[in-house]
DNA sequence: GTCTATAGTCGGATAGAC
DNA sequence: GTCTATCCGACTATAGAC
C-alpha cells in the first residue's frame, strides 16, 4: 500500500484501496449487468469501467459469478435504504398499528416515492433491469434480492393494506392486489420506451413522473374505496 | 448429433422445404431469444432447435439480425390475432360506438383475456421476454412491434376508456391510466417468480390465473367507478 | 437448398511478475 | 493487491462441396 489515499477518506472506515476497487467493480458490474445482461457483459468491460484490471475480479470476487452476488447485495442495501424512508419497516408498523386513514396516507406516500425513484432515478434503470433478468432466470442472486427486498416490502405493504381496508394482510386477495399496485408502477420503467413514444415525450423526468404519480394515486384511492364497500 | 436424425423434428415439421425451414428457424429463434436474450443465444442453438443447419440462417435471413426482425414480425402477427379476438379492432370500435356499459364490458373481457394469455400461456413467456429486451435496448425489431402491437392496442383501449368514462381517449390521463392497466397485468408474467414465491404457489396455471383475474377486474371496476365521479 | 469446414474474433480464467 | 500475458473455448460469418 504505497499511496495511502487518493481522495478524502470517510469518517469512520477509511476505505483502503482494496475496498475502493471492490466498490468500483460492484458498481460497474451492476451498471453493465443491468444494461447489457450478465452474458452480454464482459469482465473486460467491467474492469475498464471500474478503472481496475481484469485480474482484480478474480481476486476479489472469485470470478464473474461472485460479482453478480455482490451486485445483488448492493441492490438489497440500496433498496432497503430507500424503502425504509418511503414506507418504514415492518417492526415499526407492527408496533404503531396506524388507523385506516394513517395507513392510507402511508400507502399513497409510499406509492408516490416508489414512482419517483423507479421512474425518475437513473440508478433505478440498472437495478430494475438487473432484477428483471434474475426473475426470468433465477440464480442465487435472486434469493438474496427476494429475501432482502421483495418479501419484506411486499409484506409491509400488505400490512398497510390490512390496516387501511380491513382485508387480512396475508390473504391471497390482498397479496395479489399489492402485486397489481407494484406492477402498475414498475411498468413505467420497463415499458418506458413504449410509454415515451405513445405519450410523445422526449424524456421521462420529474415533470412526467408527476403526471404518472397523479394517475397512480387516483387508481390507488379508487381501489381502496372499492374495497371498503366490498369485503373479501 | 447425427445427421441421420431428419425424421425427428425438434419443433414442428421435418425441414424438407424452404418455408418449413424458415418457420422452424423463426420459432426456435423467438423461443431462445426470449429465454436467453439475443446475445445469450448462439446461432448454433437456434439451428439445432429448429433441426436446421447453421448456414441456413445466413441463407434465409442474412444473419442473426435478420432472424430477430423475423421473430418480431412473428410476434406482431401472433398478438394481433389474439388481441383481435379479445378487444376487437380499431375500425370496429369507431363504427359501432358502444355505450358506456358495452365499453365497460369490453374492457373487462379484454383484461380477462389478456391475463389468460399473458399469465397462463407458455408462449407468452417467450414473447414478453423478447419484447422486454427490445424495450430496454430498442432495435429495428421494436419499431415493428410498437407500430404493430403497442400503439394499435393501446389506442383501442383508450377509445374504449373514453366510451366507458367520457374522458377523452387521447388525453394524457387516459393514456397513462391505460398503461397502468396494462402494467398490472404484465407484471404477473415478468414478476412471475416473485409472485410464485410470495403466494406459495408451485405453479401459475389456470386456477391461479383465475384469482389474478378476479383482482384485476375488481381494480378495473373500482378505477372506472372512481373516474365517473371525478372527471379529468 | 442444405450442410461442412474454417477463418477470425472475443470471451473468462489463470499464472506469474511487480 | 495490482497488473500483464496467455491459454483455451465459443461465437459469427463465410466459402464452397453436395
Amino acid at each position: 500500500m504505497n499511496k495511502t489515499s487518493k481522495s478524502t477518506p470517510a469518517l469512520q472506515t477509511p476505505p483502503s484501496s482494496a475496498d475502493q476497487t471492490r466498490t468500483a467493480l460492484v458498481r460497474a458490474a451492476l451498471k453493465l449487468f443491468g444494461s447489457n445482461g450478465f452474458d452480454g457483459t464482459s469482465t473486460r468491460d467491467i474492469a475498464a469501467l471500474a478503472n481496475a484490471n481484469i485480474g482484480s475480479i478474480a481476486y476479489h470476487f472469485g470470478g464473474k459469478d461472485g460479482l453478480r452476488l455482490a451486485a445483488a447485495d448492493h441492490i438489497v442495501e440500496t433498496i432497503q435504504a430507500i424503502a425504509g424512508q418511503a414506507i418504514g419497516n415492518l417492526d415499526a408498523t407492527m408496533a404503531t398499528r396506524p388507523g385506516p386513514d394513517a395507513a392510507r396516507a402511508q400507502l399513497t406516500a409510499g406509492v408516490e416515492r416508489m414512482i419517483t425513484f423507479i421512474v425518475a432515478s437513473p440508478e433505478a434503470g440498472e437495478v430494475v433491469q438487473f432484477v428483471l433478468r434474475e426473475l426470468s432466470h433465477p440464480t442465487a442472486a435472486l434469493d438474496r434480492i427476494y429475501n432482502g427486498v421483495f418479501e419484506p416490502i411486499h409484506k409491509r405493504l400488505c400490512l398497510l393494506w390490512e390496516q387501511a381496508t380491513g382485508e387480512p394482510a396475508e390473504s391471497d386477495k390482498t397479496k395479489l392486489t399489492v402485486f397489481t399496485l407494484i406492477g402498475q408502477v414498475v411498468y413505467f420503467r420497463i415499458g418506458r420506451e413504449a410509454v415515451r413514444r405513445r405519450m410523445g415525450w422526449t424524456e421521462i423526468g420529474p415533470r412526467q413522473a408527476g403526471a404518472i404519480i397523479e394517475v397512480a394515486r387516483s387508481n390507488l384511492l379508487a381501489i381502496l374505496e372499492g374495497r371498503k364497500g366490498q369485503p373479501s
